[in-house]
DNA sequence: TTCCTCTTTTGGACTAGTCCAGCTCCAGAA
DNA sequence: TTCTGGAGCTGGACTAGTCCAAAAGAGGAA
């Protein structure tokens, strides 16, 4: 009963969504490749491309760097008010969580570190880098910075594991108040290397700033996740 | 010192990062026609326009339908812990905020609406479309689905001012615990058009379901901001 | 079985255009 | 002075390809 002209784009999206919808493309599974689409769809890769563009967009599929178009998994919730950590977090909700350390040093901190620290000029910061995964699938790529004078020797631990944990069972350290930024952006190329993703596509930034029980900063976060992967939920007591 | 091999679009994105990073561009101010800048570049229309894309998809431009590309004004920070509307927060932040009713009326409640906000089968609703503005650019489309049996005759007043105010002057109903859900995803067509960008930009969903100084369910919004018009603060407390 | 190499497939990046519809804005009419 | 029609400009949508590099898979050697 649809009046409006069905542009090639929308309809494509539409096709696929409709097949997504209904289960016949079961989330993780492979899209056939661009050319057989294009094939399919009667239309050329550029156009086919946007198609896809779009569907990624809506969080509907994603894309591996160089290997295809994937289903979308369920997004996971992600709730800053819950004192929590992504083991727990993605381990509560039925799905499986991975981490991988890129790098983990002492290095100098930039300006910014310095200024969100309240470290004086030219100091070093421990920078840890992360990969994590969900089901396998990268979806969160990580840059802690935590001030050294409150973690000697952290770097010589598992950073596999859990830094909260870490932070409590070898420091006595807990997480007091915490500040969240978050803002939809692209990725960035380091963020996107490490995701295995094309620079550029959509993301969502999440920038802690950590204070132990005694109101001391002591790290901060710079996460990117993949925008698809999931969905932030706050529940504000009554006022 | 860059190594990498200068791939077009990268290399265009770059040249109007700087450009807007160095203020030559200011917020708000229209870029030449893609034609222009394609022939500036060197390149096809396609390829610069790709470059455009990945710019919107950071939230350093936008485009507006058919009227050209635009440097991104500033965000505006959004805070769900703090009790607010939109016309205080974005005035706090000393921009101008604007709203114009797109729609408001009566309505069969679909089924999804009758779950949330726990009305009976074949329930009616109060919808209310807006579109909200800062500094005079559409970045808000929101639907609000009230019960109507707390709001009688609510659809006779001025309905361009806050509800949250509205409720409390007119009917003594005050916010009590809210839920807030965030998804970065793409605009819906209705948003789409509401807001006067192409369908399929990159957007932030955010649906509230909202309740009273008693507990009950009053009424739930679906909000559709423009991506790059806001960043999430979220400042937890001492746990 | 394991490892390595070569071939094929696939996505990434780009070129060079066309046709169309909505927006702007200016000139001319009322 | 105000309104309006139309030309030109601008983005939106699409076609029809090419070249390249990384990933996947097949096949053979150790």
């Amino acid at each position: 009963m649809r009046e409006e002209a069905p542009r090639t784009v929308t309809a494509i999206c539409r096709a696929l969504e409709e097949q997504i919808g209904h289960g016949l493309l079961a989330p993780g599974s492979k899209l056939p490749a661009e050319r057989k689409l294009s094939e399919l769809f009667d239309t050329t890769r550029i156009t086919l491309r946007e198609a896809l563009g779009q569907l990624e967009a809506q969080g509907l599929i994603y894309r591996e760097e160089r290997r295809g178009w994937f289903v979308s998994p369920p997004r996971v919730a992600y709730n800053p008010l819950v004192r929590s950590h992504f083991h727990a977090m993605v381990g509560e909700q039925g799905r499986v969580p991975a981490t991988d350390v890129l790098s983990a040093r002492l290095q100098p901190a930039s300006a910014d570190i310095c200024d969100v620290l309240g470290l004086p000029a030219l100091s070093r910061v421990i920078q840890i880098r992360r990969a994590r995964r969900i089901d396998g699938r990268l979806v969160l790529y990580v840059e802690h910075y935590l001030n050294p004078a409150y973690f000697p020797g952290i770097l010589d631990f598992d950073l596999t594991r859990s830094l909260t944990e870490l932070y409590a069972s070898e420091y006595g350290i807990h997480y007091g108040r915490v500040r969240f930024d978050m803002v939809p952006t692209a990725l960035q190329p380091e963020a996107a290397a490490a995701l295995r993703v094309a620079a550029g596509s959509p993301a969502l930034r999440i920038t802690r700033i950590n204070r132990d029980q005694h109101g001391r900063i002591i790290d901060c976060d710079l996460e990117f996740w993949r925008h698809d992967a999931i969905h932030v939920q706050v529940e504000v007591p009554e006022g």
